[in-house]
RNA sequence: UCCCUAGUAGCUCAGUUGGUUAGAGCGGCGGACUGUUAAUCCGUAGGUCGUAGGUUCAAGUCCUACCUGGGGAGCCA
């Protein structure tokens, strides 16, 4: 018999024929007579209610049907007689694959906190929140694919070991296979890197946008989705040392059209899960209402499913950095004092004065463009004002920063000038800057987060929450 | 890395101005119960109070350092 689906089971009525289901145990219940089996296969939230007369098998086959143990079942699907499910299946046959000793097994039929279950990440799969978290994961993943490959985008792998030392992105996973208790040495007592396995320095790449800049250039539209290390000492919320980033980058773009494709593409991914996770989303929106009751009424945020569609239903603000600047310096809290950190032209916006623009001045993401160039990197456009670059910061809000992107300076003057002007040693970038040598074109690009996206779509605070197994500074458990 | 905060049973927590044998709920186990919905009821086991020092007649409680978690900040996606 060919076992089937809990999914796809509760979408089936009642029938006289029999069923295979092979599941995990979330729960038993019961009296004397009759036992009741929440069971889950992961393909869905729903658990389907398998009922077992005690009298029908034998004493130890349930006394092993423990919260946690796999097991395999036989029945007829039946209209059910209890008032929690349309559907059950009445036990036939049942079988125990793996047990799960009930003394032992950590993952309670009650509710846990996240900070227990992140210890416990190798079983977190196995609740009702994981599960839809990591569905819905899922579900992102192929979202993106989808709405690239559907507007002629190219997959572009990009390498993850990387030579560059010069993208200025911060810290780096250093690549070695040198014995690091006896590493050779040059005459002067520097590691001597020609002796490593690529005869050079390597490192995890921290972005894929200098090999992407050059798929750009020949394919016309590429995207890259792979993951990305920063060695950064980062203790947030919002912050991985190991995680998936999604960059697009386009010939013939301009910014406008950067934003543009910003835009509809978080739209697409956002729409996407409405469309594909209703059941997941409904749970977490519930769960998240639930925690938000404790909250005091003003810091209490918009319900899940109504603030995905206030995404989807508003236009992104695009604002200059230097409007931004004007309207934080005459906002209430400036005037109060309330900012902990001063507002000037030419330094970076702080958290707090993001947070203002996004969720107190434009209530609806903000794309914050053309930023004083001293505060952005060498690759970046510079426009006509000799002040400012054609950067784009696509602001969410509780998120922050969710896209970082700009318009490419194509120009190979200007592209060497700033390089020198930043320290940024252009003979060991030689490759990219070919691509301004030969050819050069206007384009843009950006990265985006893709756990600060699942962030935002499930509503879960911690992107320790949204990845399977975090790697964060003292953490690569699993 | 900085600031704040926490670490007591498998989990979530209580534990008074330092004072006798460290508590509860849930979960586990045993039993009861005519179909339950985080079932209910009765009973029961379960603890090196994060680690190492220190103060004191006496430390879960006070002090110091370290470890780990959480929140915020910085860096950014």
């Amino acid at each position: 018999m060919k076992r089937i689906k809990i999914k796809d089971l509760l979408q089936m009525e009642a029938r006289d024929e029999h069923v295979l289901l092979k599941g995990w145990v979330r729960t038993k219940r019961g009296s004397k007579n009759v036992n009741f089996i929440a069971l889950n296969d992961g393909s869905c939230l729903a658990n389907v209610q398998v009922v077992a007369d005690v009298n029908n098998f034998e004493e130890d086959t349930l006394k092993n049907v423990t919260t946690g143990a796999a097991i395999s079942v036989v029945g007829e699907l039946v209209a059910s007689q209890g008032s929690g499910q349309n559907v059950e299946v009445i036990a036939k046959e049942l079988t125990v694959l793996g047990p799960a000793d009930p003394d032992k097994y950590p993952i309670q039929p009650k509710r846990h906190t996240l900070e227990f279950l992140r210890e416990n990440a190798h079983l977190r799969f196995r609740t009702n929140t994981f599960s839809a978290v990591f569905r819905i994961r899922h579900a992102m993943a192929f979202a993106i694919h989808q709405y690239f490959n559907q507007k002629g985008f190219y997959y572009l792998h990009t390498p993850l070991i990387t030579a560059s030392d010069a993208e200025g992105a911060g810290q780096m996973f250093r690549v070695s296979t040198l014995d690091p208790k006896n590493p050779p040495l040059t005459e002067e007592g520097n590691i001597d890197y020609s002796q490593d396995f690529f005869g050079r320095s390597t490192n995890l790449t921290v972005s894929g946008q200098l090999e992407g800049e050059l798929g750009a250039t020949a394919l016309g539209e590429v995207y890259t989705f792979g993951p990305t290390f920063r060695a950064e000492n980062s203790n947030t919320t919002r912050h991985l040392a190991e995680f998936w980033m999604i960059e697009p980058e386009m010939a013939f773009y301009e910014l406008d059209d950067n934003m543009d494709l910003a835009e509809e593409f978080l739209k697409f991914c956002i729409q996407y899960a409405l469309d594909n996770c209703m059941e997941d989303l409904v749970f977490l929106s519930k769960r998240l209402q639930e925690e938000e009751k404790s909250k005091p009424q003003a810091e209490r945020s918009m319900e899940l499913i109504e603030k995905l569609k206030f995404v989807l239903e508003n236009d992104f603000v695009r604002c200059p950095y230097t409007e931004a600047i004007d309207i934080l310096r005459n906002s209430k809290p400036f005037k109060k004092k309330k900012f902990q950190f001063p507002v000037e032209w030419g330094t970076d916006l702080q958290s707090e004065h993001e947070r203002y623009l996004v969720e107190k001045h434009f209530k609806r993401p903000v794309i914050l463009i053309d930023y004083p160039k001293d505060i952005k990197s060498f690759y970046m456009k510079q426009n006509p004002d000799g002040k400012t670059v054609a950067a784009m910061d696509v602001l969410f809000p509780q998120i922050g920063e969710i896209i970082g992107g700009s318009q490419r300076e194509e120009d190979y003057e200007k592209l060497v000038t700033r390089m020198d002007e930043m320290g940024v040693p252009a003979e060991e970038m030689d490759w990219f800057l070919d691509t301004r040598r030969y050819g050069t074109v206007p384009h843009s690009g950006f990265g985006l987060g893709f756990e600060r996206l699942l962030l935002f779509v499930t509503g879960m605070g911690n992107i320790r929450d949204v990845i399977p197994f975090p790697r964060t500074p003292k953490n690569a458990e699993f």
